[in-house]
DNA sequence: CAGTGAGCGAGCTTCCGCTTGACTT
């Protein structure tokens, strides 16, 4: 029998507070939630006012069978699950099953893991608050209506096994709408002037100053011109402004800015920094991962000073405490911070490390004092000319925060550069070096990379800290959208120089459109997105989690009843379902891209059983059309009638070598070689199957064969030792088999072999 | 691994948010 058992919801948590409260408690975790609507239909009696029907989950079984046997040997339970709407779910859920009474069950909140902080929360419990709970079962009886009723819809309207939801079918159209913002894009040149100057006639201890014109030029004409101008301008200094100015560090972290960095400036994927982080939070490194605000206990923020004033001095601390300004926070826990501030480093491996780094350097600045700037910007006049150049400079009085860590930006590289500018007065004359006008294009909207579409997400007030992650695999993992690189496409851009009274002009190539890790739609997205948009406006509107939110949160006053809430949503709703149902067609995003040049049959995309499809003729008469699939990176939206028509000159010859023919053709995985029966793929960026040569052909089979070479460690005839993605495992008979840890590979024998597939056999029966 | 694209019908798919492991051919 124990005193006291309190109940929280992490695993990692209950260890750290059990260590606080001492031998008359026991603390065990309920591993999150512990009861859901039932897995199978609905799982919610409309007609008995929304009556949830609630089981608990496969996984959750052994959790509650120990809850409840913990609960029955001890004398009081204190549920201190967090501080949330689902947090207080999960109390009422927790009491539920345990058979407790509501009225006198002890709910206790913790806002921070030190003793005192515990033993007030043990001292001042409360009841279950019934009206929060209830806000919670409106929003997860939403969630499974919206989900439960649409997604039925599309596997009858679209395709089987498709979904929709309130935060998933939001994250798909941003990105489909994102993306049709890019394809109608049409890029402007201009050309842009900038100049290097000198403060002294010669260019001998001269001083150089960069800078640029005030305006940009329409067309190469207007540049030139501009640039004849300069040769015969005097240029002199017009006026110099000093402007003070300072900079504030970013406050701590929360799931999102921390995803966002880490992407930023380690390259993690979102769910890669979630397993770091959470092993990071096991190892007690970190507080919780998951969390909205960037608030700081009072520890933290004491401790993070004494580090600071022992690091760099006293005048480098500012004790700052930030708000927490995102959509729907609820402010469970902390931000995201080292649970010990004076451990600048910690033991681990390679990305637990940097990753520990950054949240210690973004915690240790956001407590830091500003940065004191000088920003001096020096115009520059012409005699000849209205137009005026500008230099600008930035010194760093004091460099505060800047110390530690700067934030980073989604932006790529903007070439502004900030030069040390050298002393000028007004009315100095300067004289240019080189004054060059290049062409620059207009930038469409950048497509969304993971972490910028979590950003947007959270802006928005989509999705909380834990479903951040799992949204985005959702929306990958559904087809509707692919994670990507795209190599580019080179442009010609032209360039004049002036330098010594000559102007030259050349023509230089830059890439455009080259993407890394971005997000790209495809078709079965853009089609889902088209049908939700036009039959389910109110349900992707970008406001409609915004507007439920504030639902919600009167059901949690106490000032809205939850089953009149979801009444009034469900009404019209499901009409809306009944009629998508009844009067929409299927929609296979069918486009007609015009007439076959020699035949005139009409060639179609659409959306095919197998994906997406090019269709030359008709089935009508018992003619059989000719059919080939789009390749992956093609849209039925934007594929033109060449394009198409291309896609059917595969699979074709490359000629003979040796005894066999080299075929080339484009398969379920992309474009491949077939020579001697065996499969070879073409490079990825790098070779294309419309234009590769028997030459190359050759290399990419010598090359992969070589490859193979290396791949096997052993052979011992049918059992081979091969190396793969997760280091050496056996094959046999097409199946493969691990290792034992610790397996010598030099020595191992055939007969060893045999024994590790066999006992591998025997535990698979 | 590397094709496929008719139509029918049975039986399946699906949401969001709270937690960790178990598992990699």
């Amino acid at each position: 029998m124990v005193e006291n058992l309190v109940i929280v919801e992490s695993p990692a948590k209950a260890k750290t507070i059990e260590k606080f409260l001492g031998k008359d408690f026991r603390v065990v975790s309920s591993f999150g939630h512990i009861r859901d609507l039932a897995k199978k239909n609905l799982g919610i009696d409309i007609e008995k006012d929304f009556r949830p029907e609630y089981e608990i989950p496969q996984d959750k079984v052994k959790v509650v069978n120990e809850l409840r046997k913990a609960a029955k040997d001890a004398k009081n339970i204190w549920i201190a699950s967090d501080e949330d709407r689902e947090g207080e779910a999960i109390a009422w859920h927790v009491a539920g099953v345990l058979g407790l009474d509501l009225e006198t069950t002890r709910r206790i909140v913790f806002h921070e893991i030190t003793k005192d902080a515990i033993a007030s929360a043990v001292e001042n419990p409360r009841k279950i608050d019934m009206n929060l709970v209830n806000s919670q079962q409106a929003r997860r009886i939403l969630d499974r209506l919206v989900g439960f009723e649409i997604s039925p819809v599309l596997w009858k309207k679209v395709q089987p096994s498709l979904s929709a939801g309130r935060v998933q079918s939001v994250a798909v159209r941003l990105i489909v709408d994102r993306e049709r913002e890019i394809i109608s894009f049409k890029p402007e040149s201009s050309y842009r002037v900038t100049s290097l100057f000198r403060t002294r006639d010669t260019i001998k201890e001269s001083a150089v100053i960069r800078a640029e014109a005030s305006k940009r030029f329409p067309d190469e004409k207007e540049a030139e011109k501009f640039l004849q101008q300069c040769n015969l301008a005097q240029f002199a200094v017009a006026g110099i402004t000093v402007k003070p100015g300072t900079r504030s560090p970013a406050p701590p972290f929360t799931t999102s800015t921390l995803q966002q960095e880490a992407y930023r400036k380690l390259g993690f994927s979102v769910a890669q920094t979630m397993t770091v982080a959470q092993k990071l939070y096991e190892a007690g490194k970190i507080t919780y991962m998951r969390t909205d605000s960037t608030n700081l206990s009072k520890l933290a923020l004491a401790k993070s000073r004494e580090v600071i004033v022992s690091l760099f001095g006293e005048k480098y601390s500012k004790t700052r405490q930030y708000v927490t300004r995102s959509k729907g926070a609820q402010e469970a826990h902390e931000a995201i911070r080292p649970a010990y501030p004076d451990n600048s480093e910690i033991q681990g491996n390679q990305n637990e490390k940097k990753l520990y780094d950054l949240i210690w350097k973004r915690t240790i600045a956001s407590q830091m004092a500003d940065a004191i700037v000088e920003k001096t910007t020096i115009s520059i006049n012409m005699n000849n000319s209205p137009v005026t150049f500008n230099a600008t400079g930035e010194v760093v009085k004091f460099d505060g925060f800047l110390k530690v860590y700067t934030e980073s930006t989604d932006t790529e590289n903007t070439d502004e550069e900030k030069d040390l500018l050298p002393p000028v007065e007004k009315d100095m004359p300067l004289y240019y070096n080189v004054v060059s006008a290049v062409q620059k294009y207009t930038q469409p909207s950048p497509r969304y990379t993971e972490a910028s579409l979590v950003k947007k997400l959270e802006e928005l007030g989509i999705g909380r800290p834990s479903t951040y992650a799992p949204t985005i695999s959702t929306i990958q993992h559904r087809g509707y959208v692919l994670k990507e690189d795209r190599p580019g496409e080179k442009r010609q851009i032209k360039l004049y120089t002036l330098e010594k009274g000559k102007i030259t002009s050349t023509i230089k190539s830059e890439i455009t459109g080259k993407e890394k890790s971005k997000l790209f739609p495809q078709d079965i997205g853009m089609i889902v997105n088209d049908f939700l948009v036009e039959n389910f406006p109110e349900i992707v509107d970008f406001n409609f989690t915004a507007e439920v939110e504030e639902q919600f949160d009167e059901i949690a006053l106490g000032k809205l009843k939850w089953t009149v809430m979801l009444h009034k949503f469900y009404g019209p709703f499901h009409k809306t379902v009944e009629n998508t149902l009844e009067k929409k067609n299927r929609q296979t995003g069918g486009r007609v891209l015009g007439n076959h040049p020699e035949t005139g049959e009409p060639v179609t995309v659409r959306m095919g059983r197998f994906g997406p499809v090019a269709q030359i003729g008709n089935a009508d008469n018992g003619a059989k059309p000719r059919y080939a699939s789009l390749t992956r990176n093609q849209l039925i939206e934007t594929i033109t009638l060449e394009e198409a028509l291309r896609l059917f000159s595969l699979p074709r010859s490359l000629g003979q070598a040796e005894d066999s023919e080299i075929i080339v053709g484009t398969g379920k995985f992309g474009p491949y070689l077939r020579y001697r029966n065996k499969f070879y793929s073409l490079k990825k960026g790098v070779d294309d199957p419309y234009t590769v040569t028997l030459e190359r052909a050759l290399e990419i089979i010598r090359e992969k064969d070589e490859n193979e070479k290396k791949k096997v460690l052993k052979d011992f005839g049918d059992i081979m030792l091969l190396n793969g993605r997760y280091g050496p495992y056996l094959t046999r008979e097409k199946k493969n088999y691990r290792l034992p840890k610790g397996t010598d590979i030099e020595k191992l024998t055939k007969e060893e072999c045999v024994a590790i597939i066999e006992k591998s056999e025997k535990k698979t029966k």
